[in-house]
RNA sequence: GGCCCCAUGGUCAAGAGGUUUAAGACGCCGCCCUUUCAAGGCGGUAACACGGGUUCGAGUCCCGUUGGGGCCA
């Protein structure tokens, strides 16, 4: 059962017919992959899956002013880390290629003129200026500006005259005033527009690159898509690319836009509202099931809407665009970060110590042999730290006293702890009964210190609690002995000794009362 | 400015006219567990933008207002 409104003709009895599903992502290089972005390859991504058809990645590199070297290939990585495949593009190829817009180039002309010559569309000679000042002229009468149509019909002396002057022309598609155009959006429903709305609009630039939406038809129509799934900010371009199929004579694909992901202070994603694209968290160290996890459920939700944890083959299985809503939806880190936590706590020792050794190297705690050959004790201290991190890179924060003494305490902690009577002897005492214990495991260290705590009749917190501090500089953290028992016997000893020291000479030990 | 889209708690969202005294998740608050912090368990906080219709009955349909967003220029 997919029941969805699109591609329920696809499949039958398990046979896939000739109308496979053929969907597509066309970013343009212009930076990094970000989360909108990812979200609605997503989308395409499970749409193509869930259908057994394609998912094509296809690079919209026409603008050349604002592509960015190199951008394509990072775009790339981040849906390989991401875990997303797709079937034809950049790299592996396929049948349809190029899958880069500027290799394209010829195609755009060549469908232009042919436009032109059937009569759907006409070279337009007029200058910016010339535009300019229709568009005042528009505007001082109060009128929506919009282009008049004055090279329509040009004589063939006219079009001599102004290729004369040197003047480069631009194509524009020609449009009729009269009538309706509807949009017939998977997700939105019927859409309409008022044909008046539209203006002969221009389709080649003089300098012969393509309009965006005329690129973005010649190639949906020629590498046969079935459905065009984008963003709800195209969703006013599709009826003049819509004109285009009609002129072209190429069957129309269906339409799905999908909401946008927004900021959240409910603007469109950019730049100045930090961390929104997919390489920075995969900076941060956060993991890719958590994004997708997270993203998917941006617009959409799952069949049992309770059952928001899934893994992308679930995914897959549950997707379809009948679930997709219509109501843009504003992003917030917390939620995905908590995922991260859930998703985290799911590894085993081994995933995360990969996922642990180079950021750890990163920071300088040790270098990748050092690490590797401390293997097992590596094993302790990711365990220790596993389910209170949320993300790799805390996880590694967080560890960092495993590799160095702490070289300042928590201030709120010292105030705290390191002021009340009778600390330093407490803290040499926990030294002596640690560097007593002969066979060094979890057990006999707590019961060292449980028997300390006896002897001396005290509370554990008052021994605990200063030692934790002693060895970590914090006060929060894993459970104590874990630390003890992780840190060593020598290593320990010496850092509650140290603290002794710090304690005795900055005068501290009930200095809380003064 | 014109056109288009959208409107359930702080955020993501369920809800396809009566089953809703409106799910669930994140966050926040409290309690339990506990050597701290987490994790986990339990409980709580908080919403149908507004105004008109339609209907026996509207979060759900229609219109308008307001607000937000987008596209075009």
């Amino acid at each position: 059962m997919t029941g969805g409104r699109a591609g329920k003709q696809v499949r039958r009895n398990g046979v896939f017919s000739v109308s496979e599903v053929r969907v597509r992502f066309a970013p343009s290089p212009t930076g990094y992959l970000h989360i909108g972005g990812a979200r609605t390859a997503l989308f395409n991504y499970l749409f193509a899956r869930h259908h057994g058809g394609k998912f094509i990645l296809r690079i919209e590199d026409t603008d050349t002013e604002r592509t960015i070297k190199d951008s394509a290939e990072k775009l790339m990585e981040a849906f390989r880390w991401l875990g997303l495949s797709w079937d034809e593009g950049p790299i592996v190829g396929g049948p349809k290629g190029p899958y880069y817009q500027s290799q394209r180039q010829d195609l755009y002309a060549k469908y232009a003129e042919e436009l032109v010559a059937k009569g759907a569309a006409y070279k337009c000679y007029c200058t910016p200026e010339e535009l300019a000042a229709e568009r005042e002229k528009a505007r001082l009468e109060r009128k929506a500006p919009r282009y008049s149509g004055r090279c329509r019909s040009l004589t063939p002396d006219q079009v001599a005259l102004f290729e004369g002057e040197g003047r480069k022309p631009v194509i524009r598609l020609r449009t009729r005033d009269e009538g309706v155009t509807v949009v017939h959006d998977l997700v939105h429903g019927d859409v309409t527009f008022r044909n008046e709305e539209i203006a002969d609009f221009v389709i080649m630039k003089s300098d012969g690159f393509p309009t965006y939406n005329y690129a973005c038809v010649i190639d949906d129509w020629q590498m046969g898509l079935t459905h065009v799934i984008r963003a709800d900010e195209h969703l006013s371009n599709t009826p003049k690319q819509q004109w285009i199929y009609e002129a072209l004579g190429a069957p129309m694909p269906k339409f799905a836009h999908v909401p946008m992901i927004l900021a959240p202070d409910r603007s469109k994603l950019s730049k100045r509202h930090g961390a929104q694209t997919v390489e920075e968290f995969m900076d941060k160290g956060y993991l890719p099931e958590a994004i997708l996890n997270y993203i998917v459920l941006l617009g959409w939700t799952p069949p049992d809407a309770t059952k928001e944890m899934m893994t992308l083959s679930e995914m897959v299985e549950l997707f379809d665009l009948d679930r997709v809503s219509s109501t843009p939806a504003v992003y917030d880190t917390t939620k995905m970060t908590w995922m991260n936590g859930q998703y985290l706590r799911m590894k085993t020792p081994k995933e995360l110590m990969e996922m642990y050794i180079p950021v750890a190297e990163k920071l300088g705690l040790a270098t990748e042999e050092e690490l590797r050959g401390r293997g097992t004790w590596l094993r302790k201290v990711i365990l220790a730290l596993r389910e209170r991190s949320k993300t790799i890179d805390e996880m590694v924060e967080s560890s960092a006293f495993f590799f160095r003494s702490p070289h300042e305490y928590d201030e709120a902690g010292v105030r705290k702890l390191f002021t009340k009577a009778g600390v330093t002897e407490l803290l040499r005492k926990g030294a002596a009964a640690l560097d007593a214990v002969q066979d060094w495991t979890l057990e006999n260290v707590e019961s060292s210190y449980r028997q300390l705590i006896a002897r001396e009749g005290i509370k554990g917190g008052d021994i605990i609690h200063p030692t934790r501090l002693a060895l970590s500089g914090k006060t929060v953290g894993p459970s104590l002995f874990d630390i003890i028992e992780i840190l060593g016997k020598t290593e320990s000893v010496a850092r509650l000794k140290a603290a002794a020291s710090y304690v005795e000479e900055k005068g501290l030990e009930g200095s809380k009362k003064a």
